[in-house]
DNA sequence: CGCGGGGGAGACACATGTCAGGACCACCCG
DNA sequence: CGGGTGGTCCTGACATGTGTCTCCCCCGCG
């Protein structure tokens, strides 16, 4: 069509005040150009991160992002979801939410799907974005073995992976002899309570590697309830890099995902997907980094 | 229709996999029930928790939410606003944001329109929903003038409300002489500039009562760095009681906004205004709580 | 025989994308 | 000058999946 109908066109709309109706347009095109995302918890900044990410490139893909919060309850996950299908959503992608319930992974079935933050899901046509926290693991005790301490312990958390990373680096560098675990729910207080019993052992830990940072924090008040000087007694690392680690007042050193990377690893594999349903799974993984802070430094 | 009846046509359903069209049914009724909650900061945790408390009241309006991210671009807003449009939805809740832009005031004019968390908003047919404020700022201020302080600062921040609260209530106390104001953007680093700021002047706040948590903490950086204990030296007080307060680390007293009761009401509010969109412009202000921690003591 | 209720069938509307058909004009070539 | 060609523009039909409405049939009951 010639540029100048267009623009006459474009003018009438204009002064029409004429808008596009998404809804009808939807149906009559049999995709609504909407992504739903599948939130476990909002309030977990890892998570509105992430969607920062993955906002910005489904943008580009001309991609538009529901968000659904199911508060860690399997009913609201399933509720959601549904909610979803009903508007037929173009792609779901599940944050710290497993499709493990019947609802779920009939709807991965229907639908392009990307999982986040969980692995060892065995799904046909389900992508997966999780950061190598086997790595990060690594990178946490390679620092504090590099400032000289043998007596490192951790407290594990929801992702054994972790866990594994630990003791894998710790044999590594032959301190099999010093492992020491204790396992807490991820809460501040859960986290004290694992330091407390961590620190009461004779001999004590030099070092903390804890799951994330809320634990890292609750270690960090076990500590000074100790009256144990942090990194001068104590050296401790989170996991996350949230901005409570940031925070120039508790300046925790710890592990971070690159948060608005994977949020834009997840929209390629959806956009991609969305092309074409019958891809076979893919696994992205990307590389955490250690966020050197006050919180430690040499035996 | 009769029961059997029914029963054997959600029967049939079911063994087909049959699922309502929703986009099929919004065409036809010409309403979507979805609503568009467009947030300034999703990282922000008052509006986390707002959201939790907006969704769970709409649900039982039989509503959906749908969020939508600016990161405090106008441009995305606009942007934001214009997809909530063509999408249809029954309605907005506008988070952090005013409507000034052209397009956000037609916007408020086509669908019925919550603002939270901004005052002084004066369009036809657009509800509000803040906190008191200045009830915020005077609750802070009596519980640092019972614990005897009289050199009581304060560091403004973007809610001009807060400030003039603080100075009515340190009028009220007779403490005129001593107010002590310093303004500072919502960061960390900019609350120790203020702070720092504060305490070098001679004679020395003994209180200091910020804008925000984050402001606050800057402070107790500020007074870390000046060798100040918290709470004998200086006590701190915070606004919003975000997690970074409560943590046992840091254990700030602060305002508290009952955040999840402000979503129930933008819901009830917005409801109510999409049955009927005539309804005259409403302000529903709530109370805020003080919450004592340890930062704060007597002089 | 009349009446009322359950149940089925069909038309219409919603706003748009896609496609086919045809009118009209300008241009080129023989 | 006539016919063919190609581009622009308009028109109309059809499809998407659902809610609402009307009409009609059939059966049971009084």
């Amino acid at each position: 069509m010639s540029e100048h109908r267009r623009q006459a066109v474009l003018q009438a709309a204009r002064e029409l005040g004429y808008r596009p109706n998404a809804v009808a347009r939807s149906l009559v095109e049999g995709r609504t150009h909407l992504v739903g995302a599948l939130v476990a918890d909002l309030h977990n900044p890892f998570y509105a991160e992430f969607l920062d990410g993955l906002q910005e490139s489904l943008h580009g893909d001309g991609l538009r992002m529901l968000i659904g919060n199911s508060q860690w309850d399997p009913a609201f996950e399933d509720e959601a979801v549904e909610a979803f299908l009903e508007l037929r959503v173009d792609g779901l992608v599940l944050l710290g939410i497993a499709p493990t319930s019947e609802t779920l992974i009939e709807a991965t079935s229907y639908t392009p799907t990307v999982v986040v933050g969980e692995r060892d899901i065995e799904l046909e046509g389900v992508d997966i974005v999780v950061d190598d926290d086997q790595l990060g693991a690594r990178l946490a005790i390679d620092h504090l073995v590099d400032h000289g301490h043998k007596r490192i312990a951790h407290i594990e958390g929801p992702r054994s992976s972790r866990c594994e990373g630990y003791l894998v680096a710790m044999r590594r560098h032959s301190l099999a002899p010093y492992i020491m675990v204790e396992a807490a729910e991820s809460t501040e207080e859960d986290g004290r309570q694992a330091a407390l019993a961590l620190l009461s052992r004779e001999p004590r830990p030099t070092a903390i590697f804890a799951a994330n940072d809320v634990v890292a924090l609750g270690v960090l008040s076990a500590a000074a309830e100790l009256g144990l000087k942090v990194p001068d007694d104590l050296s401790v690392v989170g996991y996350d890099n949230t901005h409570l680690a940031a925070s120039h007042h508790i300046s925790l050193t710890s592990v971070d995902q690159p948060r608005r990377t994977m949020g834009r690893s997840a929209a390629a594999l959806l956009s991609d997907r969305i092309g074409d349903p019958a891809k076979v799974a893919r696994l992205r993984q990307v590389t955490p980094e250690l966020i050197v802070r006050r919180s430690t430094g040499p035996v």
